[in-house]
RNA sequence: GGGAUCGUAGCUCAGUUUGGUUAGAGCGCCUGCCUGUCACGCAGGAGGUCGCGGGUUCGAGCCCCGUCGGUCCCGCCA
């Protein structure tokens, strides 16, 4: 038995290792057994090497390939040598290579898998959260952890390199108002009282600028408790930020600055800085405030012209401040079936829209010009329909989709139908990549539901000053100082200059209908703080799973979360959320309104 | 809360349209053979409560109702 020596990985091994003793440590990933021969591929998570045993040479070690199966755990020791010209194996990158060991160590074995690990992705996802170890050990996954860790690693060294310091905050903390639901943790010292999980930590962020830091950052824990998509967890991680004695300016840039560094990790050149819309602008032409704006199919208004028409419902919408905009899809005149088409006005009809109205700017057998339209030539002159043509920037052969309706049913169905579109057509350039700012977020919408309004972005964001006097008589006209980082379609995250004086804190408050009592109640410590010498401030936010999801290529977050939670809020590896026993609600004097009938579910669960 | 879709061997699926003898395939697993394989090959074998419950029927993997679970979407997510 000779030495062990340090311990080498598969990505060290290359032709400049011949002849050298290495020792490797890893998983059977396949076995060859030829009879005489034995081949295995040892996998470690840097890669993959052939080792292979000759009972001439060496009858123990070839005991010991015969007995090792798929996923035993071994060492093996041996030296590196060049294999046979003929077997050499392109596809491996070390195929030129293979060891036979002087001694192989079984450290452990395997029971056989519930999947194949090379056919995980296949397998339907509930069984890889349930074996989740199994699903990481697969280079594929290991890959995306790898650059999650050094995505973040990156956005550190960056904030750390220019002054930030990282602090953390609670994880139990106050229930908020506003926002969304909270997570409630009961209090055992105090009976009857909750904490709750931070939905972000924005209120203890600026109270660390009221006292001085200056310039903080964390990689921050975040909880909500609303319904789970595939961008969408409970519990997600953000880039969280917050400067002093800084304007939007100084946010964009440092925000720039450490983007497309972490974007450079994954491979993806970002140029900055970033080009910069308007809220307004990006709904106009793109009925979004995320547009994806790697295809056209920009938005056109063509309400000056369904004023003047003879369409009554086209100028009934004009005539009561609403709008009629259409998109433009290039050379699909004659591609489009009907059936599409209603499919098409179904789906806008959920955005609110009473329907959708097209024209075809065809061509006859001739190469004439010939306009198909379903019900809209009735109503309209040909010189209308050439106008309407101009106007959506149609040519010969394109297909204009037109909606009617009020400002945002218009924005909503046809920045929907623009996606929709331009997937099914296959639209998007996926080469192109497509970051930008959106500034100038009103600073409130109305809830119709709570007959109120309600600030778009959070209660604590600054108006814009010049906009400060419309404050109480035309709310909905105020612009807020909030902006929003977009990537290919997706909001990667958002942040705003913070209003840092207690009046204006009181005025926004009072807009949506939080009186001073409540304030107080519900924020009063802040409310406070802002009147010890707040510095102007303010700051942003990213979510780190949609940017590591995005680099990694992946479709869901739960590809670069490590365990994850199904869309039902259950996690498959640990089986929670679960019973606790009576004692502990005892406890913490909590009891549930849920009696019997979730017996079955505890039972049933996955496969 | 709503819409869509999926659930058949350890895994991926076919079989469901038109109910009918013993539910198949590939991969994996087990046994044997095989000394340059690399998706090794060859031969043989084991493996099924067709998610669960109820109903219709002479007869249900297939039809009907319910339910559980996964995924996608709407609402929701300041």
């Amino acid at each position: 038995m000779n030495k062990k020596i340090p311990r080498s990985y598969c990505e060290q091994i290359n032709s400049q290792s011949v002849g050298q003793q290495v020792r490797l440590c890893g998983w059977v990933h396949v076995r060859r057994d030829l009879g005489g021969l034995v081949f295995i591929e040892l996998r470690d998570h840097t890669g993959r090497i052939q080792l292979a045993a000759d009972p001439k040479r060496n009858p123990a070690v070839h005991d010991v390939f015969l007995s090792l199966r798929s996923e035993y755990v071994i060492a093996a020791q041996g030296i590196v040598q060049k294999r046979p010209a003929d077997s050499v194996n392109a596809n491996l990158k070390t195929g030129e290579l293979e060891i036979y060991p002087e001694t192989v160590e079984l450290l452990n074995t395997c029971q056989n898998l519930p999947f194949q690990l090379d056919e995980a992705a296949q397998v339907d996802e509930s069984f890889r959260l349930k074996y989740r170890y199994l699903d990481l050990r697969r280079p594929e996954m290991q890959a995306n952890f790898r650059l999650r860790h050094k995505v973040i690693a990156t956005i550190r060294e960056h904030l750390n390199a220019q002054n930030f310091t990282e602090i953390e905050t609670p994880i139990l903390t106050k229930a908020t108002p506003e926002g969304a639901r909270d997570f409630l943790v009961p209090s055992r010292l105090n009976a009857g009282l909750w904490y709750a999980l931070p939905q972000s930590p924005q209120l203890f962020k600026q109270t660390l600028m009221i006292s001085g830091f200056d310039r903080y950052y964390q990689i921050a824990r975040c909880f909500r408790d609303e319904d789970l998509r595939a961008d969408r967890q409970p519990e997600f991680t953000q880039i969280d930020i917050e400067m002093s004695f800084i304007e939007e300016e100084d946010i964009l840039s440092t925000t720039e600055s450490w983007l497309a560094a972490a974007f450079k990790c994954g491979g993806v050149d970002i140029p900055i800085p970033l080009p910069r819309y308007t809220f307004k602008e990006v709904m106009d032409r793109f009925g979004s405030d995320k547009p994806d704006m790697r295809f056209d199919l920009e938005i056109k208004d063509l309400t000056k012209l369904a004023a003047k028409c003879q369409f009554k419902v086209f100028q009934e919408v004009a005539a009561s401040g609403g709008f009629v905009r259409g998109i433009t899809l290039p050379g699909k005149a004659n591609d489009v079936s009907r059936r599409t088409l209603d499919e098409w006005r179904d789906f806008v009809k959920l955005s609110g829209a009473q329907g959708l109205m097209w024209v075809a700017y065809g061509q006859d057998v001739d190469g004439k010009p010939q306009i198909r339209s379903a019900g809209l030539d009735k109503y309209l002159s040909a010189e209308e329909m050439c106008e309407l043509q101009t106007l959506a920037g149609a040519k010969t052969g394109d297909l204009v989709l037109v909606v009617a309706g009020t400002y945002s049913v218009v924005c909503q169905a046809l920045g929907r139908l623009r996606l929709k579109v331009a997937e099914e057509l296959n639209l998007i350039d996926h080469s192109k990549n497509k970051m930008f700012w959106v500034l100038d977020f009103p600073m409130f919408e109305y809830d119709k539901e709570e007959k109120k309004y309600v600030a778009m972005h959070h209660p604590f964001t600054a108006p814009r000053p010049e906009d400060l006097p419309l404050l109480e008589t035309e709310p909905e006209k105020v612009r807020a100082r909030a902006y929003d980082v977009v990537f290919n379609g997706v909001e990667l995250g958002s942040g705003s200059i913070r209003i840092h004086d207690q009046e204006t804190q009181s005025r926004v408050f009072n807009r949506i209908g939080i009186d001073q009592q409540a304030a107080k109640e519900k924020f009063g410590f802040l409310l406070d703080a802002l009147a010890t010498g707040a510095p102007p401030h303010g700051g942003i936010a990213l979510g780190i799973d949609r940017i590591v999801m995005l680099l990694a290529g992946a479709k869901s977050i739960r590809d670069v979360i490590a365990f994850p939670k199904t869309q039902s809020g259950t996690c498959l590896l640990t089986d929670a959320p679960s019973k606790v026993s009576p004692q502990q609600l005892a406890e913490l004097k909590v009891g549930s309104l849920v009696k019997e009938k979730q017996e079955s579910k505890e039972i049933q669960k996955v496969p």
